[in-house]
DNA sequence: TAGATTGTTAATCGATTAACAATC
DNA sequence: TAGATTGTTAATCGATTAACAATC
């Protein structure tokens, strides 16, 4: 649903659209100027506009950007609209808290269901969504129609349930194990690794 | 602890050491080249020689990198063996994940508590770490001598739970609250939002 | 009008990749 | 020796910033 973007440029849609929806809706925000958006985000204010630009929402000279038309074009732009389904692999503590964790629904995402192979968990409700058993994944993925998916599994079984998840027909997966996930070109990955994050911020002191 | 680094080499520090550290010590690999650290990890094998070169680390040409000595000069590097002290802000679902998760020990990270406002969560242990309430937060990291420090408390608490922490000295801060947080140039703050991070993935569908 | 702000073009900066000499 | 691999220098690529004209 998106063309031509700078990769650093699409990053930084969620963080507009989410700065955006934090303003009061009194009056007060009616417009908004780059410079206003690049302060309280910590950017420059011509990559600010830069950016915006690829929305295709128009700023005003001497006022800004019109602030609910330029919500709705990054809503537009990152396809929050259109209802996408995702599932979790790992239904222990961080699997479990992003069950629980209501926040996908601002981007239309929803998450259906988590898998795990513990039999304790299996059948259970976490966060009102249901814990299917692992060898239940592909048949899953497919009856949901999901094309994201979380893994939020030990290191060792990331790769597999990587494997396991593109065979599945999903499209993007977002990998919290602490490896580096590797998938063909046609499938996205991204990976974040918390105690790594927290290793480059400790070496920068 | 460390120079004139690019800051994407530094991220891609805990990765390499990440993955030297998953091989078999059976001999195997003693030696590994530039190219086979970089199919595994899927970048560029000039990209993955620059990147060794900053951790001080001599390859041998026809042999590659000494993997035990490439380890520890990533370890000397990131400071894997100065222990350095963490505190948690929230413990709620991703806050108590975290505390139970023992993989920031690998970094040389010790995680001595969390904080947070619920009386029920006051006084318990999770993962073994004690839950003080929020009202000890200065002196609670000052006592252990925290200088990272990881938020996981809702959007609107996360600035204000920020500038707390920066008064208790901490100098570092990992943000998973879905609002930038912004600091000044002495504090190093990085920000993981997971909702926006899945948003990306499906905006690249 | 004057001033503030947008949008665009050119310049800069930094990171990655290509080319290739050095070396074991 | 020949071949594989490192390490470095130069070229490329992409992202950010600076400069400035357009506009309300």
């Amino acid at each position: 649903m998106n063309r031509d973007i700078p990769e650093f440029s699409l990053q930084r849609m969620p963080i507009y659209l989410n700065f955006l929806r934090t303003l009061p809706d009194d009056g007060t925000y009616n417009y908004i100027s780059s410079g206003a958006i690049a302060q309280a985000l910590g950017l420059g204010e011509v990559l600010v506009r830069k950016d915006l630009a690829y929305t295709g929402c128009a700023g005003r000279p001497k006022v800004g950007y019109p602030r609910v038309e330029l919500i709705a074009a990054l809503e537009k732009f990152l396809c929050v609209n259109d209802s996408k389904c995702a599932v979790i692999v790992g239904a222990g503590g961080l699997g479990s808290a992003l069950l629980s964790y209501g926040g996908f629904t601002n981007y239309g995402i929803e998450l259906s269901c988590a898998f795990d192979n513990d039999p304790k968990k299996i059948g259970t409700y976490i966060g009102g969504k249901p814990v299917l058993p692992m060898d239940e994944l592909n048949e899953g993925c497919k009856k949901y129609g999901a094309v994201l998916a979380i893994i939020a599994v030990p290191a060792a079984a990331a790769q597999t349930t990587a494997e396991l998840l593109i065979k599945a027909g999903i499209k993007a997966i977002l990998n919290f194990a602490p490896v580096q996930i590797t998938a063909g070109d046609d499938v996205k990955v991204i990976n974040i690794d918390v105690a790594a994050n927290l290793a480059i911020l400790a070496s920068m002191l």
